[in-house]
DNA sequence: TTGTAGGCGTTATCAG
DNA sequence: CTGATAACGCCTACAA
């Protein structure tokens, strides 16, 4: 309650003073300062950060969008460790993050959300559904808001995104299948829209390719990030190619349950027939069998999100530029060689 | 950029009748309000929530504390529905969460910080090392600021918390255990300052004593959450009690890591001796053998939390009461039949 | 070194 | 129905 005001009339100096005083300003008269301190501490002032931003226009606040409801980025694992990590880096550097939530307000798009709440800037973790917003994505990169994104290929003056390396990773995990002997690999893919799901995609085929084992599309499903749809298009591509030997699924959730589906169907996965992931989520450890994978640095992730917006807040100047982080190829036990070898 | 008051300029109305015309207020004239609209639109006006907060005392944002560094309850999957559920409850409600993070202010008090920060409430997810933070907490309790806290027993005017019944919780683990014919049976508990801990604990000893089994305190360590000291106390026990036929872990984390010394000290499980766990997190039907625990209702935690906030906020004058919630047992692989019966 | 005055964008009170 | 005018709490020239 104590306010600026109230320490000025009690100590009998200005309100400009007091201000000055409290924000460590150095043309302030030892003892003034000293007498205003105590005061200040004795009325327990705290600052109002709410005024202070009106005023400077700055809110030392970074904003949050997460999916809406069933597709929240917060309910995918993936997307912990960068909140993790972006919580990490701007905590450190004096900012708290604001998580965009209210659904009152759903029809507001994303720039006019982050310009009412003034924030700083925003990273965005958009899955699926959220990536489809296109006109709001557009309008956002061509505004003037700092702004990073996780996945989704932004690109403007003070805009820009944070992604894996998919297509090399994907690459190494068709070309890890394809070392251990494995000829007819199918492919659940992710979706049509996303460039990361494209990215892997174009890994597989290009690793085919380059071993001169030609690309059938007959083996190429899309899986959607989705658990059903996932087991679905194993079903189908068994039923059409029942000569497959392994499975490339574009995320770890999905290969989970196309290894479920593969033990309902009496296979046992690797001996049967092999299945890889993507991500190396936390519970890829626990699948059985542990589940060999391409990891993506996802902390890292995180970490660079948040120095690109932050050096994007600091200075006008510089224009961001997108980063792509490496991937690793992590071998545990869902991959071995075919039979027939 | 446009503000309420260009609006009004370039209008010919007063900020006053722009204002109230923008809040839908019903004493404006159609026509122009009409006009007013046309030119809000016009100028893509959007009201800036940080000037409207500072008079009207009011952020629409919820605070959320959750631990530091090494020990944060983001990291923690216990935590995750619940803020998932919190994030849906406030949001559905108006409201935003900030995410406290700022680690330039550790020196603050929670209390200082909701002040600075103005948020209308707060949520604390405090694990460990946070809730030994007393003083602050019996601040916060005593502050009026609305608050609901997580497993921390806080009591005041506008503060309450929410909880599940460990006791019960872990009376049914035990008396599963012991239905299952085991007698000697082992437990590695918490902290000695959680209420949790505490009430698990009492759980587990009524269970015994009601089978009237007798209670060594030779089967009794304490594992403090953590994975390393889990592992050392199993061996501890082992060593002491040779003849135990059950672990009883009041984490899933901690019985994971058990289960796992058990494994690497030749010793199967369930089938040489039985694991328990508590908590329920997702990784728990992973875990081989699949994890028999007893679940907290994690989702429900953060909605009842989220709904007493809520009504704590709107309403001055209820006081808001403790939740406790009810316990779960999930039954799977990691218990079994004690070899001698 | 200190004080005065204006303003940040809104809401709210009170005349008219 | 509309318009001054005064807050909200703080910062920041500019003056003194």
């Amino acid at each position: 309650m104590a306010s600026i005001k109230e320490i000025a009339e009690r100590s009998g100096f200005s309100i400009s003073t007091v201000s000055r005083t409290l924000n460590n300003y150095t043309d302030v008269n030892a003892k003034t300062r000293e007498k205003i301190m105590q005061i200040a501490k004795e009325m327990n002032y705290y600052p109002n950060a709410v005024a202070r931003s009106l005023v400077q226009k700055k809110t030392h606040t970074i904003g949050m969008f997460f999916g809406n409801k069933e597709n929240s980025a917060l309910d995918h694992p993936f997307f912990l460790d960068i909140v993790s990590a972006v919580r990490e880096e701007m905590g450190n550097q004096g900012y708290d993050i604001l998580l965009f939530t209210n659904k009152t307000k759903e029809h507001s798009t994303l720039t006019t959300l982050c310009r009412e709440r003034s924030v700083d800037g925003v990273v965005l973790l958009l899955s699926g559904e959220g990536k489809k917003r296109t006109e709001q994505l557009d309008e956002l990169q061509d505004s003037n808001i700092p702004c990073v994104a996780i996945d989704i290929p932004l690109v403007g003056d003070r805009c820009t995104y944070v992604e894996s390396d998919n297509y090399t990773g994907a690459k190494e995990a068709v070309n890890y299948l394809i070392s251990q002997g494995h000829r007819t690999i199918a492919f659940i893919g992710g979706d049509e829209i996303s460039k990361q799901s494209f990215d892997r995609m174009r890994g597989y085929q290009d690793a085919l390719m380059e071993n001169k084992l030609g690309m059938d599309p007959m083996l190429m499903r899309l899986g959607y990030f989705s658990k059903t749809r996932a087991v679905e298009e194993a079903g189908y591509l068994l039923a059409h190619k029942p000569n497959i030997t392994a499975f490339f699924c574009v995320s770890d959730q999905m290969a989970n349950v196309v290894i479920e589906f593969l033990n309902s169907r009496g296979m046992n996965v690797p001996e049967d027939i092999s299945v890889m992931g993507f991500d190396d989520i936390k519970e890829a450890v626990y699948f059985r069998p542990r589940l060999t994978t391409i990891r993506q640095n996802k902390y890292e992730m995180g970490t660079q999100a948040a120095r690109i917006l932050l050096q994007t807040i600091d200075d006008e100047a510089t224009r961001p530029e997108p980063v792509t982080l490496p991937c690793e190829l992590v071998i545990r036990e869902s991959v071995a060689k075919p039979r027939h070898i």
